[in-house]
DNA sequence: AGGTTAATTGTCACTATGTCAAGAAATCTG
DNA sequence: CAGATTTCTTGACATAGTGACAATTAACCT
């Protein structure tokens, strides 16, 4: 149920004084790294501190509506681009100095992420490495720190069982492109082959053509086939990608 | 960030008017049947429909705290004795007919749980099956009957990769224990001697004491060892249980 | 033409798991 | 009390999935 249910009754209008906001952490993947766009917010508290990008959620939206809407206004994301998904809740009652204020936290994965608009409403946006941010010493505003360790265990952890990784990718991708995505985003290395074998097999992936010589863009080794997806980014894997736990190996590179 | 970047500013008190509440899905097995606490609202609106548990975030506590709290006021189950996570939030503008309502939801796993107090602040509170409002048919207040679909999926999901199961025991329990804490939940039939095989593995169980004779309580073959879960019942198994997906199959029994 | 690079295929060992049978240790029944 | 019954536990074997790594293919480069 949703009101406490006295013997007295209780009126909804006592609710307590509470503001509702959404935050957004999009991903994408530049330089090699894995990446999460924050804002550096124009206003106290935290003037000049990066953030995420978010907003009240207003009266006539619902949750999902709002984080799409932030994530369009203040990146240039546009809704139909990105996964866009939930993964929590955070409510600590001192979490923002000058209110009570419960956010609603939301993940995005992202291929082609536009250049940041430094014009629009937040004072400037960039992309961060999330390796630079699991390093510390970087503060960001309120508790967006731990929101965005958050969001970055959610995306790890999604990509163990869904194709997920394909958002990272531009609509068709080559194996050794989504094996970047897994590398990249885990932080560790994995085997060409097995990796091509396991997405063979997969039944989530389609082989679309397999690339002869590509004049345009003219490349190393052996041209690669390009793959894409057959249903939603985020169907589930015939067979699980697992990440072996306990192996923080930095790739020496 | 959490207050939208306006070069002109924003004052946080106008925040629109909406309230904040936590709901809770409390789920234990009984009859051999997973069941989810439910209580029957006591005022309108969905006066004499069931709903989950719930009430508003107070302005001293984090939501958390608050499922806690309600979890133990509306239902008896003192807070250290169930694995309580939340999972989610549902804020369709008009999920609830009074006013703006955005609720963060919890779910809970316990063993014991005390017989439902009919006298409490809730007009009854009672175990329902979770088949039974599977099976459709059964109307729950709010937007409720989402939200344990959503946490029962979560529970699902949680057991494959965790020791969540041993939290539907007690502190020590027998391997066909928490088998059936798997068939239930799953709602499918696993190989004992598979099944004794990955929990003897696991480095997350341990065993207890081999289990001659109980004199009080006499059953029918040859006696259990009792186990125990090693750390945090929320303990990643060495190796998933994984779901054979697609295989609906009711156990006859 | 031959060297270099990167994608792809193939081989082999080992682990995890499904199927199914056998053994062990209690209660139950005549 | 002996054997039947029940349930927990162990074992045997086949198969699938995965890690390690070598070999092959198909391009570009000089």
């Amino acid at each position: 149920m949703t009101f406490p249910e006295r013997p007295s009754g209780y009126d909804p209008r006592d609710f307590p004084p509470v503001a509702v906001t959404v935050d957004v952490a999009v991903m994408t993947i530049r330089s090699n790294d894995l990446q999460v766009l924050l804002i550096e917010r124009g206003e106290d508290p935290f003037r000049g501190t990066l953030a995420l990008p978010g907003g009240f959620v207003r009266p006539d939206e619902d949750p999902a509506g709002a984080a799409a809407r932030e994530l369009a206004e203040e990146t240039g994301v546009p809704p139909e681009s990105a996964h866009l998904e939930q993964f929590g809740s955070y409510g600590d009652p001192h979490r923002d100095p000058r209110m009570r204020v419960i956010t609603i936290a939301y993940w995005a994965v992202c291929s082609e992420l536009p250049t940041p608009l430094p014009g629009g409403d937040a004072a400037s946006a960039d992309l961060i490495p999330v390796s630079k941010l699991e390093r510390g010493g970087m503060r960001l505003a309120f508790d967006h720190d731990r929101i965005v360790r958050d969001a970055v265990e959610c995306v790890r952890a999604k990509l163990e069982t869904t194709a997920l990784a394909a958002r990272f990718c531009p609509r068709e991708f080559t194996i050794t492109d989504l094996r970047r995505v897994y590398e990249v985003v885990w932080n560790t290395t994995l085997d060409p082959g097995n990796f091509q074998r396991k997405i063979r097999y997969n039944s989530v992936f389609e082989l679309v053509r397999p690339r002869r010589s590509d004049q345009e863009t003219p490349q190393r080794g052996r041209p690669a086939s390009l793959w894409t997806v057959r249903a939603d980014a985020d169907a589930t894997l015939d067979t699980p990608f697992r990440r072996r736990r306990g192996s923080a190996d930095r790739r020496s590179a």
